[in-house]
DNA sequence: GCAAGGTC
């Protein structure tokens, strides 16, 4: 037995979700009913306190301990957990269970060691669905143990005394419905990852030769509602990267030189992309080059702190300042909680409760060496530094927003990434408390020959948190003087070019950003996604920390989003979280929306299968086809030709692979790797009852050939009824004449053409036949076929970026490697052809149309101006030596008002730093 | 060997 020393009257256990809340909680209620005591519980993190307390008057010997988070978890049972147990798609409606896993085995025993004699039961889970759902484990333990036991639930939305007294005296009842929306999240989320990380690992992982170095373990190709969202994220921006169509433009800058300083203006219509229009405006401008000042505009402008810091937003700036990964943000961050430097990491909440003693934190930083003094001058009143924190918005109830809650000037055992995330969250909080900085703008407009240009400086009145908040700055510039109406000739009139560039590749706080919008995953777990695409070599994060996928995850959401399924995309997620909230709300039961999501996910998988074409293709299009055949088409039944004589075990069925080549294969595969592969010129084979006499083991069925005529000599019969066993000499002959479909040319990215599926496709229709689509339900095609169904992302990706067909490449002129051909889809060029290179560090971009011949052809668009642009970074490699270089319309008069050489730009066509673009002889027209 | 959610 436990315990000793109990006090008298109604014993009453206290479980929370944490060891932290279950302190906080026995602290805050023991403080003035006598003491204390700590004992050890079986689990060494769980402590058990113990105190005398009343409850509504009634005397009560608390005892409070905790778990740590889920106790249980949810698993199939023992016969379907091994991969080959079953079909993937029983996994539907496979038999499932909850369990204690075994290292919280420690936990349930002090639960049901300590709840056979209470007769209360206080569940101090968070107050959130999980917690509910985490609260049900709990009673679900004790009441096994003690099956009388009274159940209450406490609810508080923050650790602090008045919340944690009303709680404990105004106990509810726990929520079912709120916790069976958990249980309906936890089997959904099982049910589709296993299914799917099973059917799609054992279909492509030996098809094709995946090289990445996995130590050991079998590369998993792994599906999760979470994880492939944020993969597609990922993917999304890459190809909006790899869409992107350069677009020349133009802008006229303007700047003047003073005794004070310089002021650069800027052209107040931005850039054109016309340059025919630049060009005449230009002209203006330059004749007649006096610039009147229209405009003097001097304003005060505020730069507010952030607000108080939560999770997400601790894991965006630990990424931007210090290139962490939001994994090891929270690895460092826990450890500075556990220690007691930080309060707790995992929190949405990212305002302060009115309760909350700011002063007092502020009062312990001031013995910081460094950030001490503004700490010390943010609590003198006479400073005015002080500011109320700003409001987020967001509170989860239950914990505050992220700040420090021990002073520390460094530990010895600190790393460098400890001292920087303690740094941050002490600096973050003090700037949180802090005035904004003050500046004071001004805003200058000039007119030159009617056009209008503008220029701003910026003077630092007070910097205020931006004293402590050294992650962030604002810059000060200075511009020379004017008044309204004064005139001036400007130093530099230049007519300047540039072209548009694509989005940049998605960062850490981005990625992070995307997610936190669309709610995939939680603060709490956000995090393992994105490391989840990294350890599974579906993305990878590159110096800069912005993140590119793989191709393997490039792959896997092209062959889904190829069938137009949005797996990839956030909306599943979204519906179940809708759900959850039904369940919760109680207008759904668990049981329906479990009964109709599992039904939708498995028609979605069952056609997913039906397609799973899409993904060889997809995967075809980076990876070689391994020789290890054709992964998990155990699954396409066919018609039994004969027992298989390899294993002895299983039947022999006639199949097409998916290049539409006939093979006859054992359905053990890929146990059992027996196969008979088929003359490549065979348009139809069908099992009949026919029985070969001569070949064992039998039955071996005969089999009605058909062979397309012109594939086959003439002094052969197009329709041959044959047998495989061994004894047909015809068969023999016409393999060994035609060939068979058993190996798929290899292919490499870009470099050939897809192979047809036009048989795939009849095949997949014949498969069809017995399942509806599941988008208008009817039957005879498959979803991917659907004529219900456009997709309009994919067509675009497909108008961007799809490969080629092979017949033509040029190496890209900057590095060499093949470029691939695109078409454009903005409005100046849409439909127009262009070559871009693949490589992620080189920007060379060429159209297609400028390669052969300049002449005509795109008269059509509206911009005649431009023929091959390459960007600023591609130097001297232009088309220099093709093309019409007609002479410019101008002259260098273009390049400077003034006649000054202008340093640090050169012609972006052919890179030739003494001219622009504007007049470069190898600009075609 | 599969998910995502708690938390140590």
């Amino acid at each position: 037995m436990s315990g000793g020393g109990r006090g008298g009257g109604m014993k009453v256990l206290h479980v929370a979700e944490k060891p932290s809340v279950a302190k906080s909680v026995a602290t805050i209620l023991s403080r003035n009913n006598g003491g204390l005591r700590t004992r050890e519980g079986r689990s060494r993190y769980n402590k058990i306190f113990e105190f005398s307390y009343s409850i509504n008057g009634r005397p009560c010997h608390m005892l409070v301990t905790s778990v740590t988070g889920h106790l249980m978890e949810l698993e199939f049972q023992d016969r379907y957990r091994k991969w080959h147990s079953c079909d993937p798609a029983d996994l539907f409606h496979a038999p499932v269970h909850k369990f204690v896993p075994e290292d919280k085995l420690d936990i349930k025993r002090t639960l049901e060691e300590e709840a056979r004699w209470c007769q209360w039961l206080v569940l101090w889970l968070d107050c959130d669905r999980e917690g509910e759902n985490i609260a049900f484990e709990v009673i679900e333990v004790c009441t096994a143990v003690n099956p009388h036991i009274t159940i209450k639930r406490a609810h508080f939305s923050a650790l602090i005394d008045r919340e944690i007294h009303e709680a404990v005296q105004r106990l509810v009842e726990p929520n079912k419905c709120f916790a069976d929306a958990v249980d309906a999240r936890q089997e959904i989320d099982l049910r589709i990852g296993a299914s799917f990380t099973r059917f799609q690992t054992m279909l492509l992982r030996d098809a094709f030769v995946i090289d990445f170095t996995t130590d050991d373990r079998n590369l998993v190709l792994s599906y999760g509602p979470c994880q492939f969202p944020t993969l597609g994220f990922v993917v999304e921006r890459y190809w909006e990267i790899q869409a992107h169509e350069p677009e020349e433009f133009w802008t006229i800058n303007c700047s003047h030189k003073s005794d004070e300083g310089i002021a650069t203006f800027n052209w107040m219509r931005g850039h054109l992309f016309d340059y025919t229009c630049a060009v005449i405006i230009y002209e203006m401008c330059v004749q007649e080059p006096i610039a009147t000042v229209t405009k003097v505009r001097q304003q005060e402008k505020l730069k507010y702190p952030p607000y108080p810091l939560n999770t997400i937003e601790l894991e965006k700036r630990a990424s931007r300042f210090f290139r962490m990964s939001s994994e090891h943000t929270m690895k460092v961050a826990e450890d500075l909680y556990q220690a007691g430097f930080i309060s707790y990491p995992r929190t949405e909440t990212d305002s302060f409760s009115q309760r909350t003693d700011l002063h007092a934190i502020v009062q312990e930083q001031q013995r910081h060496p460094v950030w001490g003094p503004y700490a010390q001058q943010l609590l003198e009143p006479g400073s005015g530094l002080w500011r109320n924190p700003g409001n987020g918005g967001h509170d989860d109830k239950a914990h505050p927003p992220i700040h420090p809650t021990k002073f520390s000037s460094g530990e010895s055992g600190w790393s460098q990434d400890h001292h920087r995330l303690y740094e941050l969250v002490v600096r973050h909080f003090l700037a949180c408390v802090s005035q904004p900085a003050v500046g004071a703008e001004t805003n200058v407009e000039i007119d030159i020959a009617g056009e209008l240009f503008s220029a701003s400086g910026r003077a630092i009145l007070a910097k205020n948190y931006l004293d402590v908040y050294r992650f962030e700055s604002w810059g000060s510039s200075t511009i020379p003087t004017y008044v309204s109406g004064q005139q001036f000739v400007p130093t530099s009139l230049t007519l300047d070019s540039g072209v548009t560039r694509p989005p940049p590749l998605l960062s850490e706080a981005d990625l992070l950003s995307c997610m936190d919008k669309e709610g995939i995953g939680t603060d709490a777990t956000m995090h393992d996604h994105i490391k989840k695409l990294l350890d599974r070599f579906y993305a990878t994060k590159d110096s800069n920390m912005r993140f590119s996928p793989t191709n393997l995850g490039e792959a896997l959401v092209m062959g889904y989003d190829d069938m137009g399924y949005k797996l990839w995309k956030p909306y599943l997620r979204a519906v179940m979280e809708r759900d959850m909230k039904a369940v919760s709300e109680g207008t759904k039961s668990k049981a329906e929306v479990l009964t109709t999501s599992l039904q939708q996910m498995k028609a979605c998988f069952v056609d997913a299968r039906l397609n799973k074409v899409k993904l060889f293709e997809a995967m075809a299009v980076f990876f070689e086809r391994s020789n290890r055949s054709g992964g998990d088409e155990q699954h396409a039944a066919g018609e039994v030709v004969r027992p298989c004589g390899l294993c002895q075990e299983s039947d022999m069925v006639l199949r097409r692979n998916r290049d539409g080549n006939f093979m006859v294969g054992c359905m053990g595969y890929p146990q059992c790797r027996n196969a008979v592969w088929l003359p490549g010129s065979l348009s139809e084979a069908v099992v009949t009852t026919n029985i070969c006499n001569t070949c064992t083991p039998g039955p071996v069925y005969m089999i009605q050939f058909k062979f397309r005529p012109l594939e086959i000599p003439p002094n052969y019969n197009a329709n041959h009824l044959g047998c495989i066993g061994g004894c047909d000499e015809i068969l023999r002959q016409l393999i060994e004449i035609c060939g068979t479909g058993s190996r798929i040319p290899a292919r490499g990215r870009g470099s050939s053409a897809p192979a047809s599926n036009v048989q795939q496709s009849n095949s997949r229709h014949g498969e069809a036949r017995h399942s509806a689509c599941i988008h208008c339900h009817q039957t005879g095609h498959s979803s991917s076929d659907c004529p219900s169904q456009v997709s309009g992302s994919r067509s675009a990706r497909r108008r961007g970026m799809n490969p080629q067909s092979g017949e033509l490449s040029v190496p890209c002129s900057t590095c060499g490697t093949p470029c691939i051909l695109r078409t454009a889809n903005t409005a100046n060029n849409r439909g127009r052809k262009f070559y871009s290179c693949q490589s992620q560090e080189c920007n060379f971009f060429v159209w297609e149309d400028n390669l052969n011949n300049v002449t005509g052809g795109n008269a059509q668009r509206g911009r005649t101006s431009v023929s091959a642009s390459n960007t600023s970074r591609s130097g001297d490699r232009g088309r220099g030596g093709r093309g019409g270089s007609r002479a410019a319309t101008a002259t260098a008069t273009f390049v400077s008002a003034t006649g000054e050489p202008v340093t640090g730009r050169r012609c972006f066509v052919c890179g030739d730093p003494s001219h622009f673009a504007n007049v470069c002889p190898n600009r075609g027209s």
